[in-house]
DNA sequence: GAGTCTATTATTAGCAT
DNA sequence: CATGCTAATAATAGACT
């Protein structure tokens, strides 16, 4: 969309970089909202900007609440030992890194 | 997008609600990853299906990292509006087992 | 359930403010 | 830096496979 093609690479000029950042930063979080609301599922969002901002989006309830069912859900996954299916493509998921520990480092973050 | 508008509540027809659910959850991952490339920043996004699957993405790190990134980065915005003494803060994110170990769980729900 | 095709709406790149 | 404008690309609803 826009006045050209875009390139799947790292816009260079630093301007347009961030002018870019801004607006589809604003989409995704719609985009976000909108699949959450049409289809009534928990989605969580969260974009580190490259000057070290965070922006975060998320349905219902708190994002570390849904961390905390990402949790659960992969331990179950555990236990039952059964193919979730999943992510869509191949995406850099390679490990999820969380445990139950967590929970406690994630009450600090609920809002 | 499509042959009609589109309203922002919840899809009544099952069938509908779960193509949609399908289709746009493809696009918002393809968004996120656009936007983590073009922009260069790191995206993390998890869905959880109305039957309890988990769709997740995230750029570069593993989605357990992104998280550890999250509370540090609360820790911060914590630390700065209290005291900034003492407290080893980071030691307790660090510590409470969001490492290494889980590399296994993911990669059950990769597809 | 997921992919293809196509008409149609939605998003947005490049500028200007 | 965010917002408004507008042309032009991108996403996708509905119908089929």
């Amino acid at each position: 969309m826009g006045r050209g093609k875009v390139q799947l690479k790292r816009i260079d000029d630093k301007i347009r970089r961030q002018v870019t950042f801004s607006k589809r930063r604003t989409g995704l979080m719609k985009k976000a909202r909108e699949l959450s609301v049409l289809c009534g599922v928990d989605v969580g969002l969260v974009i580190f900007s490259p000057k070290g901002r965070l922006y975060e989006f998320c349905s219902g309830e708190s994002f570390g609440k849904l961390v905390e069912r990402y949790q659960i859900h992969n331990d179950e996954e555990i236990g039952a030992s059964k193919d979730a299916g999943g992510t869509d493509k191949k995406n850099n998921s390679e490990g999820s890194g969380l445990r139950t520990g967590a929970n406690q480092s994630l009450k600090m973050i609920q809002r």
